[in-house]
DNA sequence: TGGACATATTCCTATATAGGTATATGATGC
DNA sequence: GCATCATATACCTATATAGGAATATGTCCA
């Protein structure tokens, strides 16, 4: 099978070095898809096949302004995307907390826990 | 052209659902290929690629433990991404202030400032 | 040395694009 | 209505996989 469609996650859409570049831009100020094309040198479908994605994953939103319209960062969109990696170092490091603790414990009282709770070693 | 390589850059490698499951569990506790095939009922080859993968973008890292390899999470590779998206909410968040300057000068003297560095409305 | 276990690699197929080119759709002003 | 500007879509090709199956590599132990 193929990989999963781009449209499917933020993760995936942001996979894309070309949309995190177009991200930045508009990061720095909203922009309509000819300033866009002007900032980044890209031909202008393919910057509107870019921006279907990003909308596509609410990642930015359009308005319409007379026979332009205006992209801009839909900030909220980021957030699940920023909470999964906090989720993820934050369980990371209570993961090493929880070795640290063990690690103690073992040197003041070994031969205590049984084997299938012990966390692997790490060495850091 | 195809899309580019998930072993390019982090952003990419973590674009598969699946992988961000490993990670995910990995978090928790480092963990063997057997014992990942056991709790993500995922066939062994495809966890292996997978494991590649993520080792080549340096996100895991595995120690050779007799027959078995313990995989865990290198969780310094994950601070690029999470600077990525600080660096690029903090620019939305900047311009939004920026904005509200604007505005504030705006109805204290109008029609004092160019027009081509007013930035675009926002409806926040 | 041979067998069993753990993991990685190879080969295959179907699919989802990125990027390019040409064209369609939409809005504006005369 | 028509020319023009702004954007989106359609069509095409090449490519990078995910996923599955079979196999290879590596390690341990009797």
């Amino acid at each position: 099978m193929a990989r999963a469609a781009t449209t499917s996650d933020v993760f995936n859409a942001l996979g894309d070095p070309s949309r995190r570049t177009i991200l930045e831009t508009l990061a720095a100020r909203d922009a309509t898809v000819t300033e866009l094309v002007d900032r980044l040198h890209m031909p202008q479908p393919q910057l509107s096949k870019h921006l279907k994605v990003l909308r596509e994953v609410d990642v930015v939103r359009c308005e319409h302004a007379g026979r332009q319209r205006i992209y801009r960062i839909n900030e909220p969109a980021l957030a699940p995307l920023q909470a999964w990696l906090a989720q993820l170092t934050a369980t990371v490091n209570e993961h090493y907390d929880r070795l640290d603790d063990y690690l103690h414990e073992l040197q003041r009282e070994p031969d205590t826990h049984p084997p299938d709770t012990h966390p692997f070693e790490r060495d850091h």
